[in-house]
Parts: C-alpha cells; sequence; structure tokens
DNA sequence: TTCTGAGTATACAGATCGGTATAGTGTGGG
DNA sequence: CCCACACTATACCGATCTGTATACTCAGAA
C-alpha cells in the first residue's frame, strides 16, 4: 500500500467510524488525508472499495489485538473470559461507537454489497470462535453455549456503544464466568456419572 | 396528524430502516408517499424531524405491541420471559435488520442531534423495564439481573439482524429461563436461611 | 360564499454526491 | 538519461442532496 492510500484509508476508517458510512463523502476523506480525489480513485477505484478495505483492516486489527489475549491464557475458561479481556481494552481505545460491523450493517442491507461479506464473515468468525473455545470445556454443549456467549459478547457491544449502562464488557464477563462454571460442573458431573 | 403526513411517515419509516437513514432522501420519501415535497417540509419542517417522529413512533409501537404480552403473564418469571416472546414475534414481522435504534445510532452520532435522545431513551426504557420486571423474582439482585437479561436481549436482536444464527431470540429465551430459574432458586434459598 | 387547510405540480437554489479528465511535479531505479 | 510511479492541482460531469418558492385545486366549515 502506497503512503497516499496508507493516509486515504486511516482517514476514512476514523470518519466512517465516527460519522456513518453514508455521512462521509469521497472530497471529505481526500481532504482529511492531505490526498487528491484523483490519488483515491487511483488506489481505491470505488467509494465502496474503500469501505471494504476499512472493515476487512478492522477485523484484522482485531483480531491480533485478540490473539494475544487468548493464547496468554492457560485454562479452556480463561481463554474463553480473555475474549471479553480484549473486547473490553479494544472497545475503550477503538470502540467508542461499539462494533463496526453492525454499524455498517445498518447502512449496508444489500447482500450483493461487496462488503456483507466482510460483515457477515466477521460474525460467523467470532461465533466459530466461541463455539471452538467452548469446545473445551462442554464439548456435547458446545455449539449451544458458543452461542450464548456470542449473545452476551454482542449485547456487550452494543450495550457499551450505546451507552445503556457503564462497564457492559466487564458485566458480560462476569456473567460468562458464571456460565462457564456451571458449564464445567455439569460436565464433570455427567463424566462421573458415565464412570 | 394529516393522512399526506401520515403516508409520508409511513413511507419514510419503511425506508430508513431498510436502507438506512443517510440513504434515503426527501425526493424519494415524497415520491413513495405519493405526496409532493411541499406537502413533506409543510408538516415535518426538516428530514431530521422525519427522523425523530420515525424513532419515536416505532418505539411507541413496540411498546403497544408489547404490553398485552406482559399483562397476559401471570408470574414474575413469565411477564420477563413474555419480553422475549414479543420480541421474536415482532422480529418476525418488523424487524429483519436488527433493532432500529442501535442502526440509527450508527447515523447519527452527535448527542445534540433530536433523535439522539429517542434513542437512548428507548434503551433506558428497555434497562428499566428488565430492571422492574426482576425486582419480582430477586429483589436485592434486580439491578445485576436486569442488566444481564438486557445484554441476552440487544444480543438476540443483533444475532436476528445479521443472521448470524437461527433463531436467536428463542435461544435468548432459553438462556432467560435458565437464569431466572437459579435467580429464583438463589432466592429461595436466602430466604430460608433469613428464617 | 368566502375563507382556511391540505394537497398537487413544478421549478429552482446552492451545495454536495461519486467519479472522470487534463496537466503537471518530484523521485528512485535501470 | 529516461521512464515508471506516486502524487498534486484543478476543473468538470451528471446526479442527487436539503430546502424554498410560486401557482393552483379541492373539500369542508363558518
Amino acid at each position: 500500500m502506497t503512503p497516499g492510500a496508507r493516509r486515504a484509508l486511516d482517514a476514512a476508517s476514523t470518519l466512517f467510524y465516527d460519522r456513518g458510512i453514508h455521512a462521509v463523502g469521497v472530497d471529505l476523506i481526500a481532504a482529511e488525508a492531505g490526498v487528491t480525489k484523483k490519488t483515491l480513485y487511483d488506489r481505491f477505484g470505488s467509494k465502496e472499495q474503500i469501505v471494504v478495505e476499512y472493515l476487512a483492516a478492522r477485523d484484522e486489527r482485531w483480531q491480533a489485538f485478540l490473539a494475544p489475549y487468548v493464547e496468554a491464557a492457560t485454562t479452556p475458561r480463561a481463554r474463553i473470559l480473555a475474549v471479553f479481556d480484549a473486547s473490553r481494552d479494544w472497545a475503550e481505545a477503538n470502540s467508542a461507537k461499539g462494533c463496526s460491523m453492525v454499524n455498517a450493517h445498518a447502512e449496508v442491507s444489500d447482500p450483493a454489497h461487496p462488503a456483507y461479506q466482510v460483515i457477515t464473515g466477521q460474525k460467523a468468525w467470532m461465533l466459530a470462535l466461541f463455539t471452538g473455545l467452548a469446545r473445551d470445556i462442554a464439548p456435547r454443549r458446545a455449539a449451544k453455549l458458543g452461542r450464548t456467549l456470542m449473545l452476551l459478547h454482542e449485547g456487550a457491544l452494543v450495550a457499551h456503544g450505546l451507552r445503556i449502562f457503564p462497564d457492559a464488557i466487564d458485566h458480560a464477563r462476569g456473567e460468562a464466568a458464571a456460565l462457564l462454571s456451571d458449564a464445567l460442573r455439569a460436565a464433570s458431573t455427567a463424566e462421573e456419572k458415565r464412570r
């Protein structure tokens, strides 16, 4: 990526997230990045493509941010809670308005829009992450547990973004912790029964 | 509200919800409603005002839709679960793209925007509803329980709107049911201890 | 009957939208 | 030396944006 393109994408990302996608024009992006519209269209081809790269890059940054949290945790339970820890820290610095994918989905409804797959793909990835981690705790209830964790997590992002109540992500983490304790207890009782 | 204004607001509501607020212009609203722009501006004064009334009216419709569900339930536990039942039925018919307040918040970030208070007010109302209903189950844990129910509910709306997995609202209802069983059990044990 | 309110139709203002065109600058590598 | 590349500057395109203006119709009520 050329320096101009880099600056343009950075500027677009901030503007899109803060003001919404349709509310931001290419002239503003160019001006904010110190770049001409010509450069924008030479590098990206269309505004639509800038939107796609904005979402894809943000998802990539989030995954890179998340990875060390999960890797540092030593138990299956801690790995799941680490996702909430990462979300809390990420939200503090980058996500005052909630999930960029959810927000983008509010403006990009057409499934044919190239950004649509980035959005749904990110959510599918998160669900698969929770479900995969849940498998190490309660293999037979992993699907159900993963979905519940997903609900808590998504709800927390919304609650945080709309400032419904303070420390929403920490609250969700607490509920997830209780949920995992129950699941672990249930799994071990089932284990004993089988013996 | 005059007949023309009624048609305009109905058309605007559908368009705003389906395509997003910034993506819909007043010309389109007027055309779709079979009304001239003159009528639009005579009745509403500005597009901003149409947005405000769209959100306020939708909230009002939701509350009217919800009320009989809650009233028909006979136990505190059933009243809470009735909210999820109402949400599921509402979402099927009116809410394929998730919560209109959350979606509007993605486009209207400025707290000075008159729509902002409608959005945050609706969320505050829902939190108060859950907390109030939770008080009849576990008075001392009502605040915490209300917030958890809020997280599950908001998460379910997102999961439904983005089609993360099927029957998200029913799943959330199931988790809420389990949560309430735990809370009831804990409350009755605490009651016995106090005796 | 006259007056008012709600509506139509149409045209326009000024700004901004996404996107393109032309022309020129500076820089690094073969 | 020269060429490819990244970029600047500026002007423009047609379309659309919110909002306003003029002129007219029609129904119902005082």
